[in-house]
DNA sequence: ATCACTATTGCTTTAAAGACAACAATAAAG
DNA sequence: CTTTATTGTTGTCTTTAAAGCAATAGTGAT
């Protein structure tokens, strides 16, 4: 029996719900699909499908087979596609997942650059503050802010990635430059949420953490947005650098600086890394892209 | 084509290093092993194995597809595995490893009793100070000494491994009880060894570290050897508890208190952790050892 | 240079999967 | 409650792919 076989037409079935759909996926009559994934089931002594003409559902085996086989089928293909490419030219489709601000502001512009440096590689890039987990085979680089990754998983850390709090010109006349950090619970805040929730004003005074927030005025996970509000004299807000770069220059926001450094987190380490696996560097297409954004955004920054 | 079979051809051909040993193995002639690896190697657009008659090597292609391979062929086993036993009285082979010390003083006299439980379980135990990398498949429970899992392996905290310093009474009658941590320096000192490098004595102060190593009389990876020479008044000498348990409570070795404790890494949790892949827990023989050992040295504990 | 062994290739045989039609079962529609 | 359309399975035939076997060519050791 070719168990591959049976295995990816057990895990379409599963797909799609059904014998006749899956058979159509593969151009093959659905008695070939019966046929296979009966003689799995057999092989393994248990029944993974529950069958009625009209559903088709896993049974509890058949939920916890379907998973594993899932990920055995990606790995496969993977290999395959690590050999496959071995040594050719960059090519193919790229999965890239960024957060939002930093794909708006650093990766975007630089993938338009890279895109013209290897036009045979299909770039794909979803921006999400969503942390996907990687290695679950979805993605080929990821880029996030202070993920601890794991084993298979390489991290290249890419920048700092430092809160700093700014303000206007305009929010400062009015209601004054606050002396020191304690001074801050007095202000107005708008503040960056996370998928781990909102990001207080923190400050380590003698080893001791504070939070040092101050009343809000808008919370949201959209950075630029909160960036106009601070610029409109609104708030205070706290953003990375890097994210703050241009309204810095500018002179419509300003850094406000303390004695005691404001963070968001405390965790110390916070950083922006590039992620991926680390058998995968072997890809043509990844290494390229690894290479070249390791590369531009080590010198810039 | 089969690609599993291929798969399953070429890695016993680089295990044999030739065709025809591998073709017993599967009981079919060579031809069958050229044809499929052949046909793999089609299909991957690469040469795999570089053969002459006498000799069939990886090339270095072949060495990366080989190493991912082997890999999916374990998970898949291991999937297959999972789904065959699901549901029956737990038995077949269970692979164990765990730390030389505690295996000898905790491990084995409990799973003496698990075999009286199991009957039908062929333990298969491995006692080792290198940290096997586990999740690799090679084991199917692991006990280890603060080890960081990822994210697929499951570590339950079996009891504190916190190193507490002993000695003889001989001993401090003849050198005197250190008044302080610091004294220790110029103490005499037995140490374990373990295979990331000696184990030194470490106190904290004031959230600081300081190494307060006396000279060394001996240092070895063998726990009960550097006990007995500290039974002999060599030596101070520090490990875990449970293995000092019975020397302390005869009165050869006694514990030595100090106002700041000592360890042995600056890392603060250390602790014993049974480890095992969270979805070969669905197996019944590593359900049923995992729980036994749970229960059991939680409640000794 | 010979010899023993090994991988490969051509051809035949055998086993397994695909194709097609008929059938049985079930959920929805009237 | 019956009909109907759809779906999964089963039987039989066809096609495809792998196994078997014998012969060949190449290579490292004697």
């Amino acid at each position: 029996m070719d168990q591959l076989r049976a295995i990816r037409y057990f895990s379409t079935v599963v797909e799609t719900g059904s014998f006749t759909k899956a058979a159509k996926v593969f151009n093959v009559p659905p008695s070939s699909l019966s046929r296979r994934v009966a003689d799995l089931e057999k092989s393994l002594g248990a029944t993974l499908l529950k069958r009625s003409t009209r559903i088709v559902k896993l049974t509890e085996v058949g939920q916890i087979y379907y998973k594993d086989v899932q990920q055995i089928l990606n790995q496969l293909e993977q290999s395959n596609e690590t050999v496959r490419s071995y040594q050719t030219t960059p090519m193919g489709r790229l999965r890239i997942s960024s957060m939002v601000g930093f794909g708006d502001k650093i990766l975007l512009p630089l993938l338009d650059e890279f895109s013209e440096l290897y036009p045979e590689i299909v770039l794909d890039v979803s921006l999400s503050d969503e942390l996907s987990t990687l290695g679950r085979d979805d993605v080929d680089i990821a880029i996030r802010g202070g993920y601890a990754p794991n084993e298979r998983v390489l991290a290249i850390r890419l920048m700092d990635n430092g809160f700093i709090p700014v303000a206007s010109p305009s929010y400062l006349e009015k209601y004054g430059m606050p002396a020191n950090a304690m001074e801050l619970k007095e202000h107005k805040g708008l503040y960056f949420k996370t998928p781990t929730g909102a990001t207080p004003w923190l400050c380590k005074v003698d080893g001791q953490w504070h939070d040092v927030s101050g009343s809000a005025v808008a919370i949201s996970n959209n950075g630029p947005w909160l960036a106009r509000k601070a610029c409109n004299g609104e708030g205070i807000f706290m953003s990375t650098r890097w994210a703050l770069a241009s309204l810095l220059e500018s002179g419509k926001l300003q850094e406000l600086k303390f004695e005691h450094e404001l963070a968001i987190t405390q965790n110390s380490d916070f950083a922006v890394y590039l992620l991926y696996q680390k058998q995968r560097y072997l890809v043509p297409k990844v290494k390229a892209a690894v290479d070249f954004l390791v590369d531009r955004i080590k010198v810039v920054n």
